[in-house]
DNA sequence: CCTACCTGCGACACACCTGCGACATACGCG
DNA sequence: CGCGTATGTCGCAGGTGTGTCGCAGGTAGG
């Protein structure tokens, strides 16, 4: 299961080393620079962990928790200098679940989210397989495997992949893939997910034309064989 | 299963696009145009979703969503021209679940109201049983089981059946399908729910002449086999 | 700077859906 | 029994959903 982190932080630079180390982890990772844009993507895309700076451009990243924590359980942690030790209180208090200053080792904010999502997660699911039929996915390594043979597909393609094997067998809409994979700014494209979806059969079904894993519920969406 | 949709809007031309738009999506939509109204109606009909505009005659849309958020945990989008940040996050802390400045993308709206719908739908897993005799529905895949074998069916005849089966033998009439599953928009139309009942038939009876499990009751309207 | 790949887009094709209309049949009632 | 109405039956044609594939701009890596 992809795991989501969201990251609220205005300083570009701080962002991108979130980012890559995230990434590294094997999350998917949305990105806001200011507490309005976060409200919004948190209410938009539920993602299973919030990281929040402290010193935010206009509403204050304090607010931002209290707005979060009022209409989400969602687990918070900030993120601060280590000089906004007074406003760390505040933001325990407010909501948040923990705290790390700036600067931060990478490992151990790491760590931090883990801790999270074991706490918020249903332990049934935490570590699930991603395994259907001959396709088995790999999140530590982003690489996925076909009767034990590695299949090269793209960041987006594996993405895809991942939400669809995580649905065990459920439809997905094109909709909710575009809000999940693609993320918040996609929103009105049109036949996106169809192309991908053509392309992702072409590598990991025996015969694209008649898919026998990745299935077409017309009117509906896109499913893998259960 | 059919959704209902709820708008407390007083701009007439902003509303009709909106119903336009939500019965598009399969939607049932339910309208009112002033905040007295929308609490009326929204205890009357438990809608699954409501869409509040801010700037209302009378009461303002804000009380509206601390009005409903004081007796229910149906999900409250709010749609508004205010771009100010500060309306937003007071809409969001009374209570809203999301919302929407105008003017809005309508594909985001929808989108929107997809994301509510699904977070408040989650919950009750306790979703129940659609059988009825040999046939078996399943939500989750969109498929139609008939002798656990797979049955094609199209998106509204999915719908239709859900809709009789869901009334456990109970009859629903022409009319009531109409509204549920095609929505208010073709409420004129002529014979339309009994061709589908005709098609219905043919894929899920063993003898379509002589139907034994979806019956029709003249005069009334049809009914599933108890 | 070059190259290979990714990715969104649009165009076309094709199958399926679906509303419609016309006719046939069944039912209820006098 | 005969008539009127309600419903069953079925083919048609336009609309819609999806598959397919080539193109071009963007991007990452060498």
């Amino acid at each position: 299961m992809i795991r989501t982190v969201m990251v609220v932080e205005d300083d570009d630079a701080i962002r991108m080393v979130l980012r890559t180390n995230l990434e590294d982890e094997g999350y998917r990772v949305l990105e806001a620079s200011t507490a309005e844009q976060g409200l919004v993507i948190v209410q938009d895309e539920q993602p299973d962990v919030v990281l929040v700076d402290l010193r935010l451009p206009g509403i204050h990243g304090l607010d931002l928790v209290r707005s979060l924590r009022a209409t989400s359980q969602v687990p918070i942690i900030i993120v601060t200098a280590q000089t906004d030790s007074h406003d760390v209180v505040a933001g325990l208090e407010a909501g948040a679940d923990d705290y790390v200053t700036k600067p931060f080792v990478a490992k151990e904010l790491m760590a931090r989210i883990r801790t999270q999502l074991r706490r918020s997660s249903q332990p049934e699911e935490s570590e699930e397989e991603l395994v259907c039929g001959p396709i088995e996915l790999h999140p530590d390594t982003a690489e996925v495997m076909r009767n034990g043979e590695p299949v090269p597909v793209s960041r987006i393609e594996f993405f895809v992949l991942a939400e669809l094997i995580g649905a065990k067998g459920r439809v997905l809409s094109r909709d909710h893939l575009l809000r999940k994979v693609w993320g918040y700014g996609n929103a009105g494209d049109g036949r996106v997910v169809d192309n991908l979806i053509y392309r992702l059969r072409n590598k990991i079904e025996d015969d694209p034309a008649n898919p026998e894993l990745l299935l077409t519920v017309r009117g509906f969406g896109y499913r893998m064989k259960a």
